[in-house]
DNA sequence: CGAATTTGACCTGA
DNA sequence: TCAGGTCAAATTCG
């Protein structure tokens, strides 16, 4: 590796490490959440912001190493796929094309699990949305597994060629763990709308169907109460496991705990972060100042379907950030997250997104 | 009645 | 060949 290499490298990594720096303290801020912090808040969210925009411009996309080439690579397969299937084709072709690139994509498209524990000391369980809606496509029962696995798609695939999708599934070892594996990225818009406007987007039930009913009350009860939107104890474990970004992404460079400083063990979201910043930067908004409405730098909330299982989201959404984030100072003891996020500052302490409208006993 | 979910059939990759 | 993933018709929901 040349000299100037070198030197991008080390900035790099320091450009990183004061991001995390910064959102630890910000981590902190929030922990202690007085309203008159809050200023101090945006503060430091502007400072995370710049340092990770400071990373990314370092990154240039893979000029400082060549391995970062293939990943590119794959990012733009993705990426290319959802562009043809745009192009103005014949329809017959489109959907041909489209049914073949399917399973190409599941090779490329980036894919990440999070476990997401919910107990409720009330003996119920209730869930969460994120800002995103989807639509259910399929369940299947899966070999040795107890529970069947949901097939979740973005509602917007058809509107906006949104092609996240997501599956979700009850742990065996530990029905209050849901395992969600996100697949592809939202390139819809929708998130910042549902999370202002959502609080009729929740489901809840855990594997059967019959559960899906009597929510009504706790719903009204969220909406009665948006600020304490966890009116009830639950304690969320959130774990995100990169399956295959992290080493697509920077087969170079790893964020593992100790590379960086870190404690936490599951603490898993800059990577997350990190692959949502780099399909942000294929996207031309990721340029422009306004990218509110598709920054990818999001951490949605939480959602539960007739799967029964509570999902959550890491997707593109910097107001899903705020539901992280929400989450985390809403509940006590909670190991979750060293939170290396960044906050939508102007949604935070007003647009709870979450909705745990819904109880049920398994 | 339109939207969402269910579920069996079909397709693909390992 | 088979498990996982998706499609799409049927069904249910609001």
């Amino acid at each position: 590796m040349e000299e100037s290499t070198k030197r991008k490298y080390t900035n790099l990594i320091h450009e990183l490490i004061q991001g995390k720096e910064l959102t630890k303290q910000l981590s902190d801020h929030l922990v202690s959440s007085s309203p008159s912090s809050h200023e101090t808040n945006e503060l430091l969210v502007e400072k995370i912001l710049l340092s990770y925009e400071k990373a990314l411009t370092m990154l240039n996309w893979g000029s400082i190493v060549g391995e970062a080439k293939t990943t590119s690579l794959n990012i733009m397969d993705s990426r290319c796929s959802f562009t043809n299937s745009e192009s103005p084709r014949s329809e017959v072709v489109d959907r041909e094309f489209e049914h073949k690139a399917v399973f190409k994509k599941r090779k490329t498209m980036p894919r990440w699990t999070e476990q997401v524990k919910i107990c409720s000391r009330t003996g119920l369980e209730g869930s969460l949305d994120d800002g995103y809606s989807w639509r259910k496509y399929g369940q299947k029962d899966i070999l040795g597994a107890k529970f069947p696995r949901g097939y979740y798609r973005c509602t917007q695939r058809n509107v906006q060629g949104c092609l996240a999708t997501k599956q979700v599934q009850r742990s065996d070892e530990d029905p209050t763990t849901i395992e969600v594996t996100y697949r592809g990225r939202h390139t819809c818009t929708q998130a910042k709308h549902l999370n202002k406007a959502f609080s009729s987007n929740i489901k809840i039930g855990l594997g059967e169907n019959q559960f899906q009913k009597n929510q009504p009350l706790l719903e009204k009860t969220q909406q009665q109460n948006p600020e304490g939107i966890f009116t009830f104890e639950t304690e969320l474990k959130v774990k995100t496991e990169e399956l295959e970004t992290k080493e697509d992404i920077f087969p170079w460079f790893s964020f593992s705990s100790s590379s960086i400083g870190s404690e936490n063990e599951d603490n898993m979201l800059p990577d997350t972060m990190i692959e949502n910043h780099f399909m942000e930067s294929f996207s031309p908004v990721f340029i422009s100042p306004a990218t509110s409405e598709s920054n990818p730098f999001c951490l949605s909330a939480y959602d539960l379907d007739s799967t029964g299982l509570l999902c959550r989201n890491i997707q593109t959404s910097e107001s899903d950030i705020t539901e992280i984030v929400s989450a985390l100072t809403s509940v006590t003891n909670s190991p979750i997250l060293d939170l290396d996020i960044l906050l939508d500052k102007g949604d935070f302490d007003t647009d709870f997104p979450f909705n745990i409208p819904e109880f049920f006993s398994s």
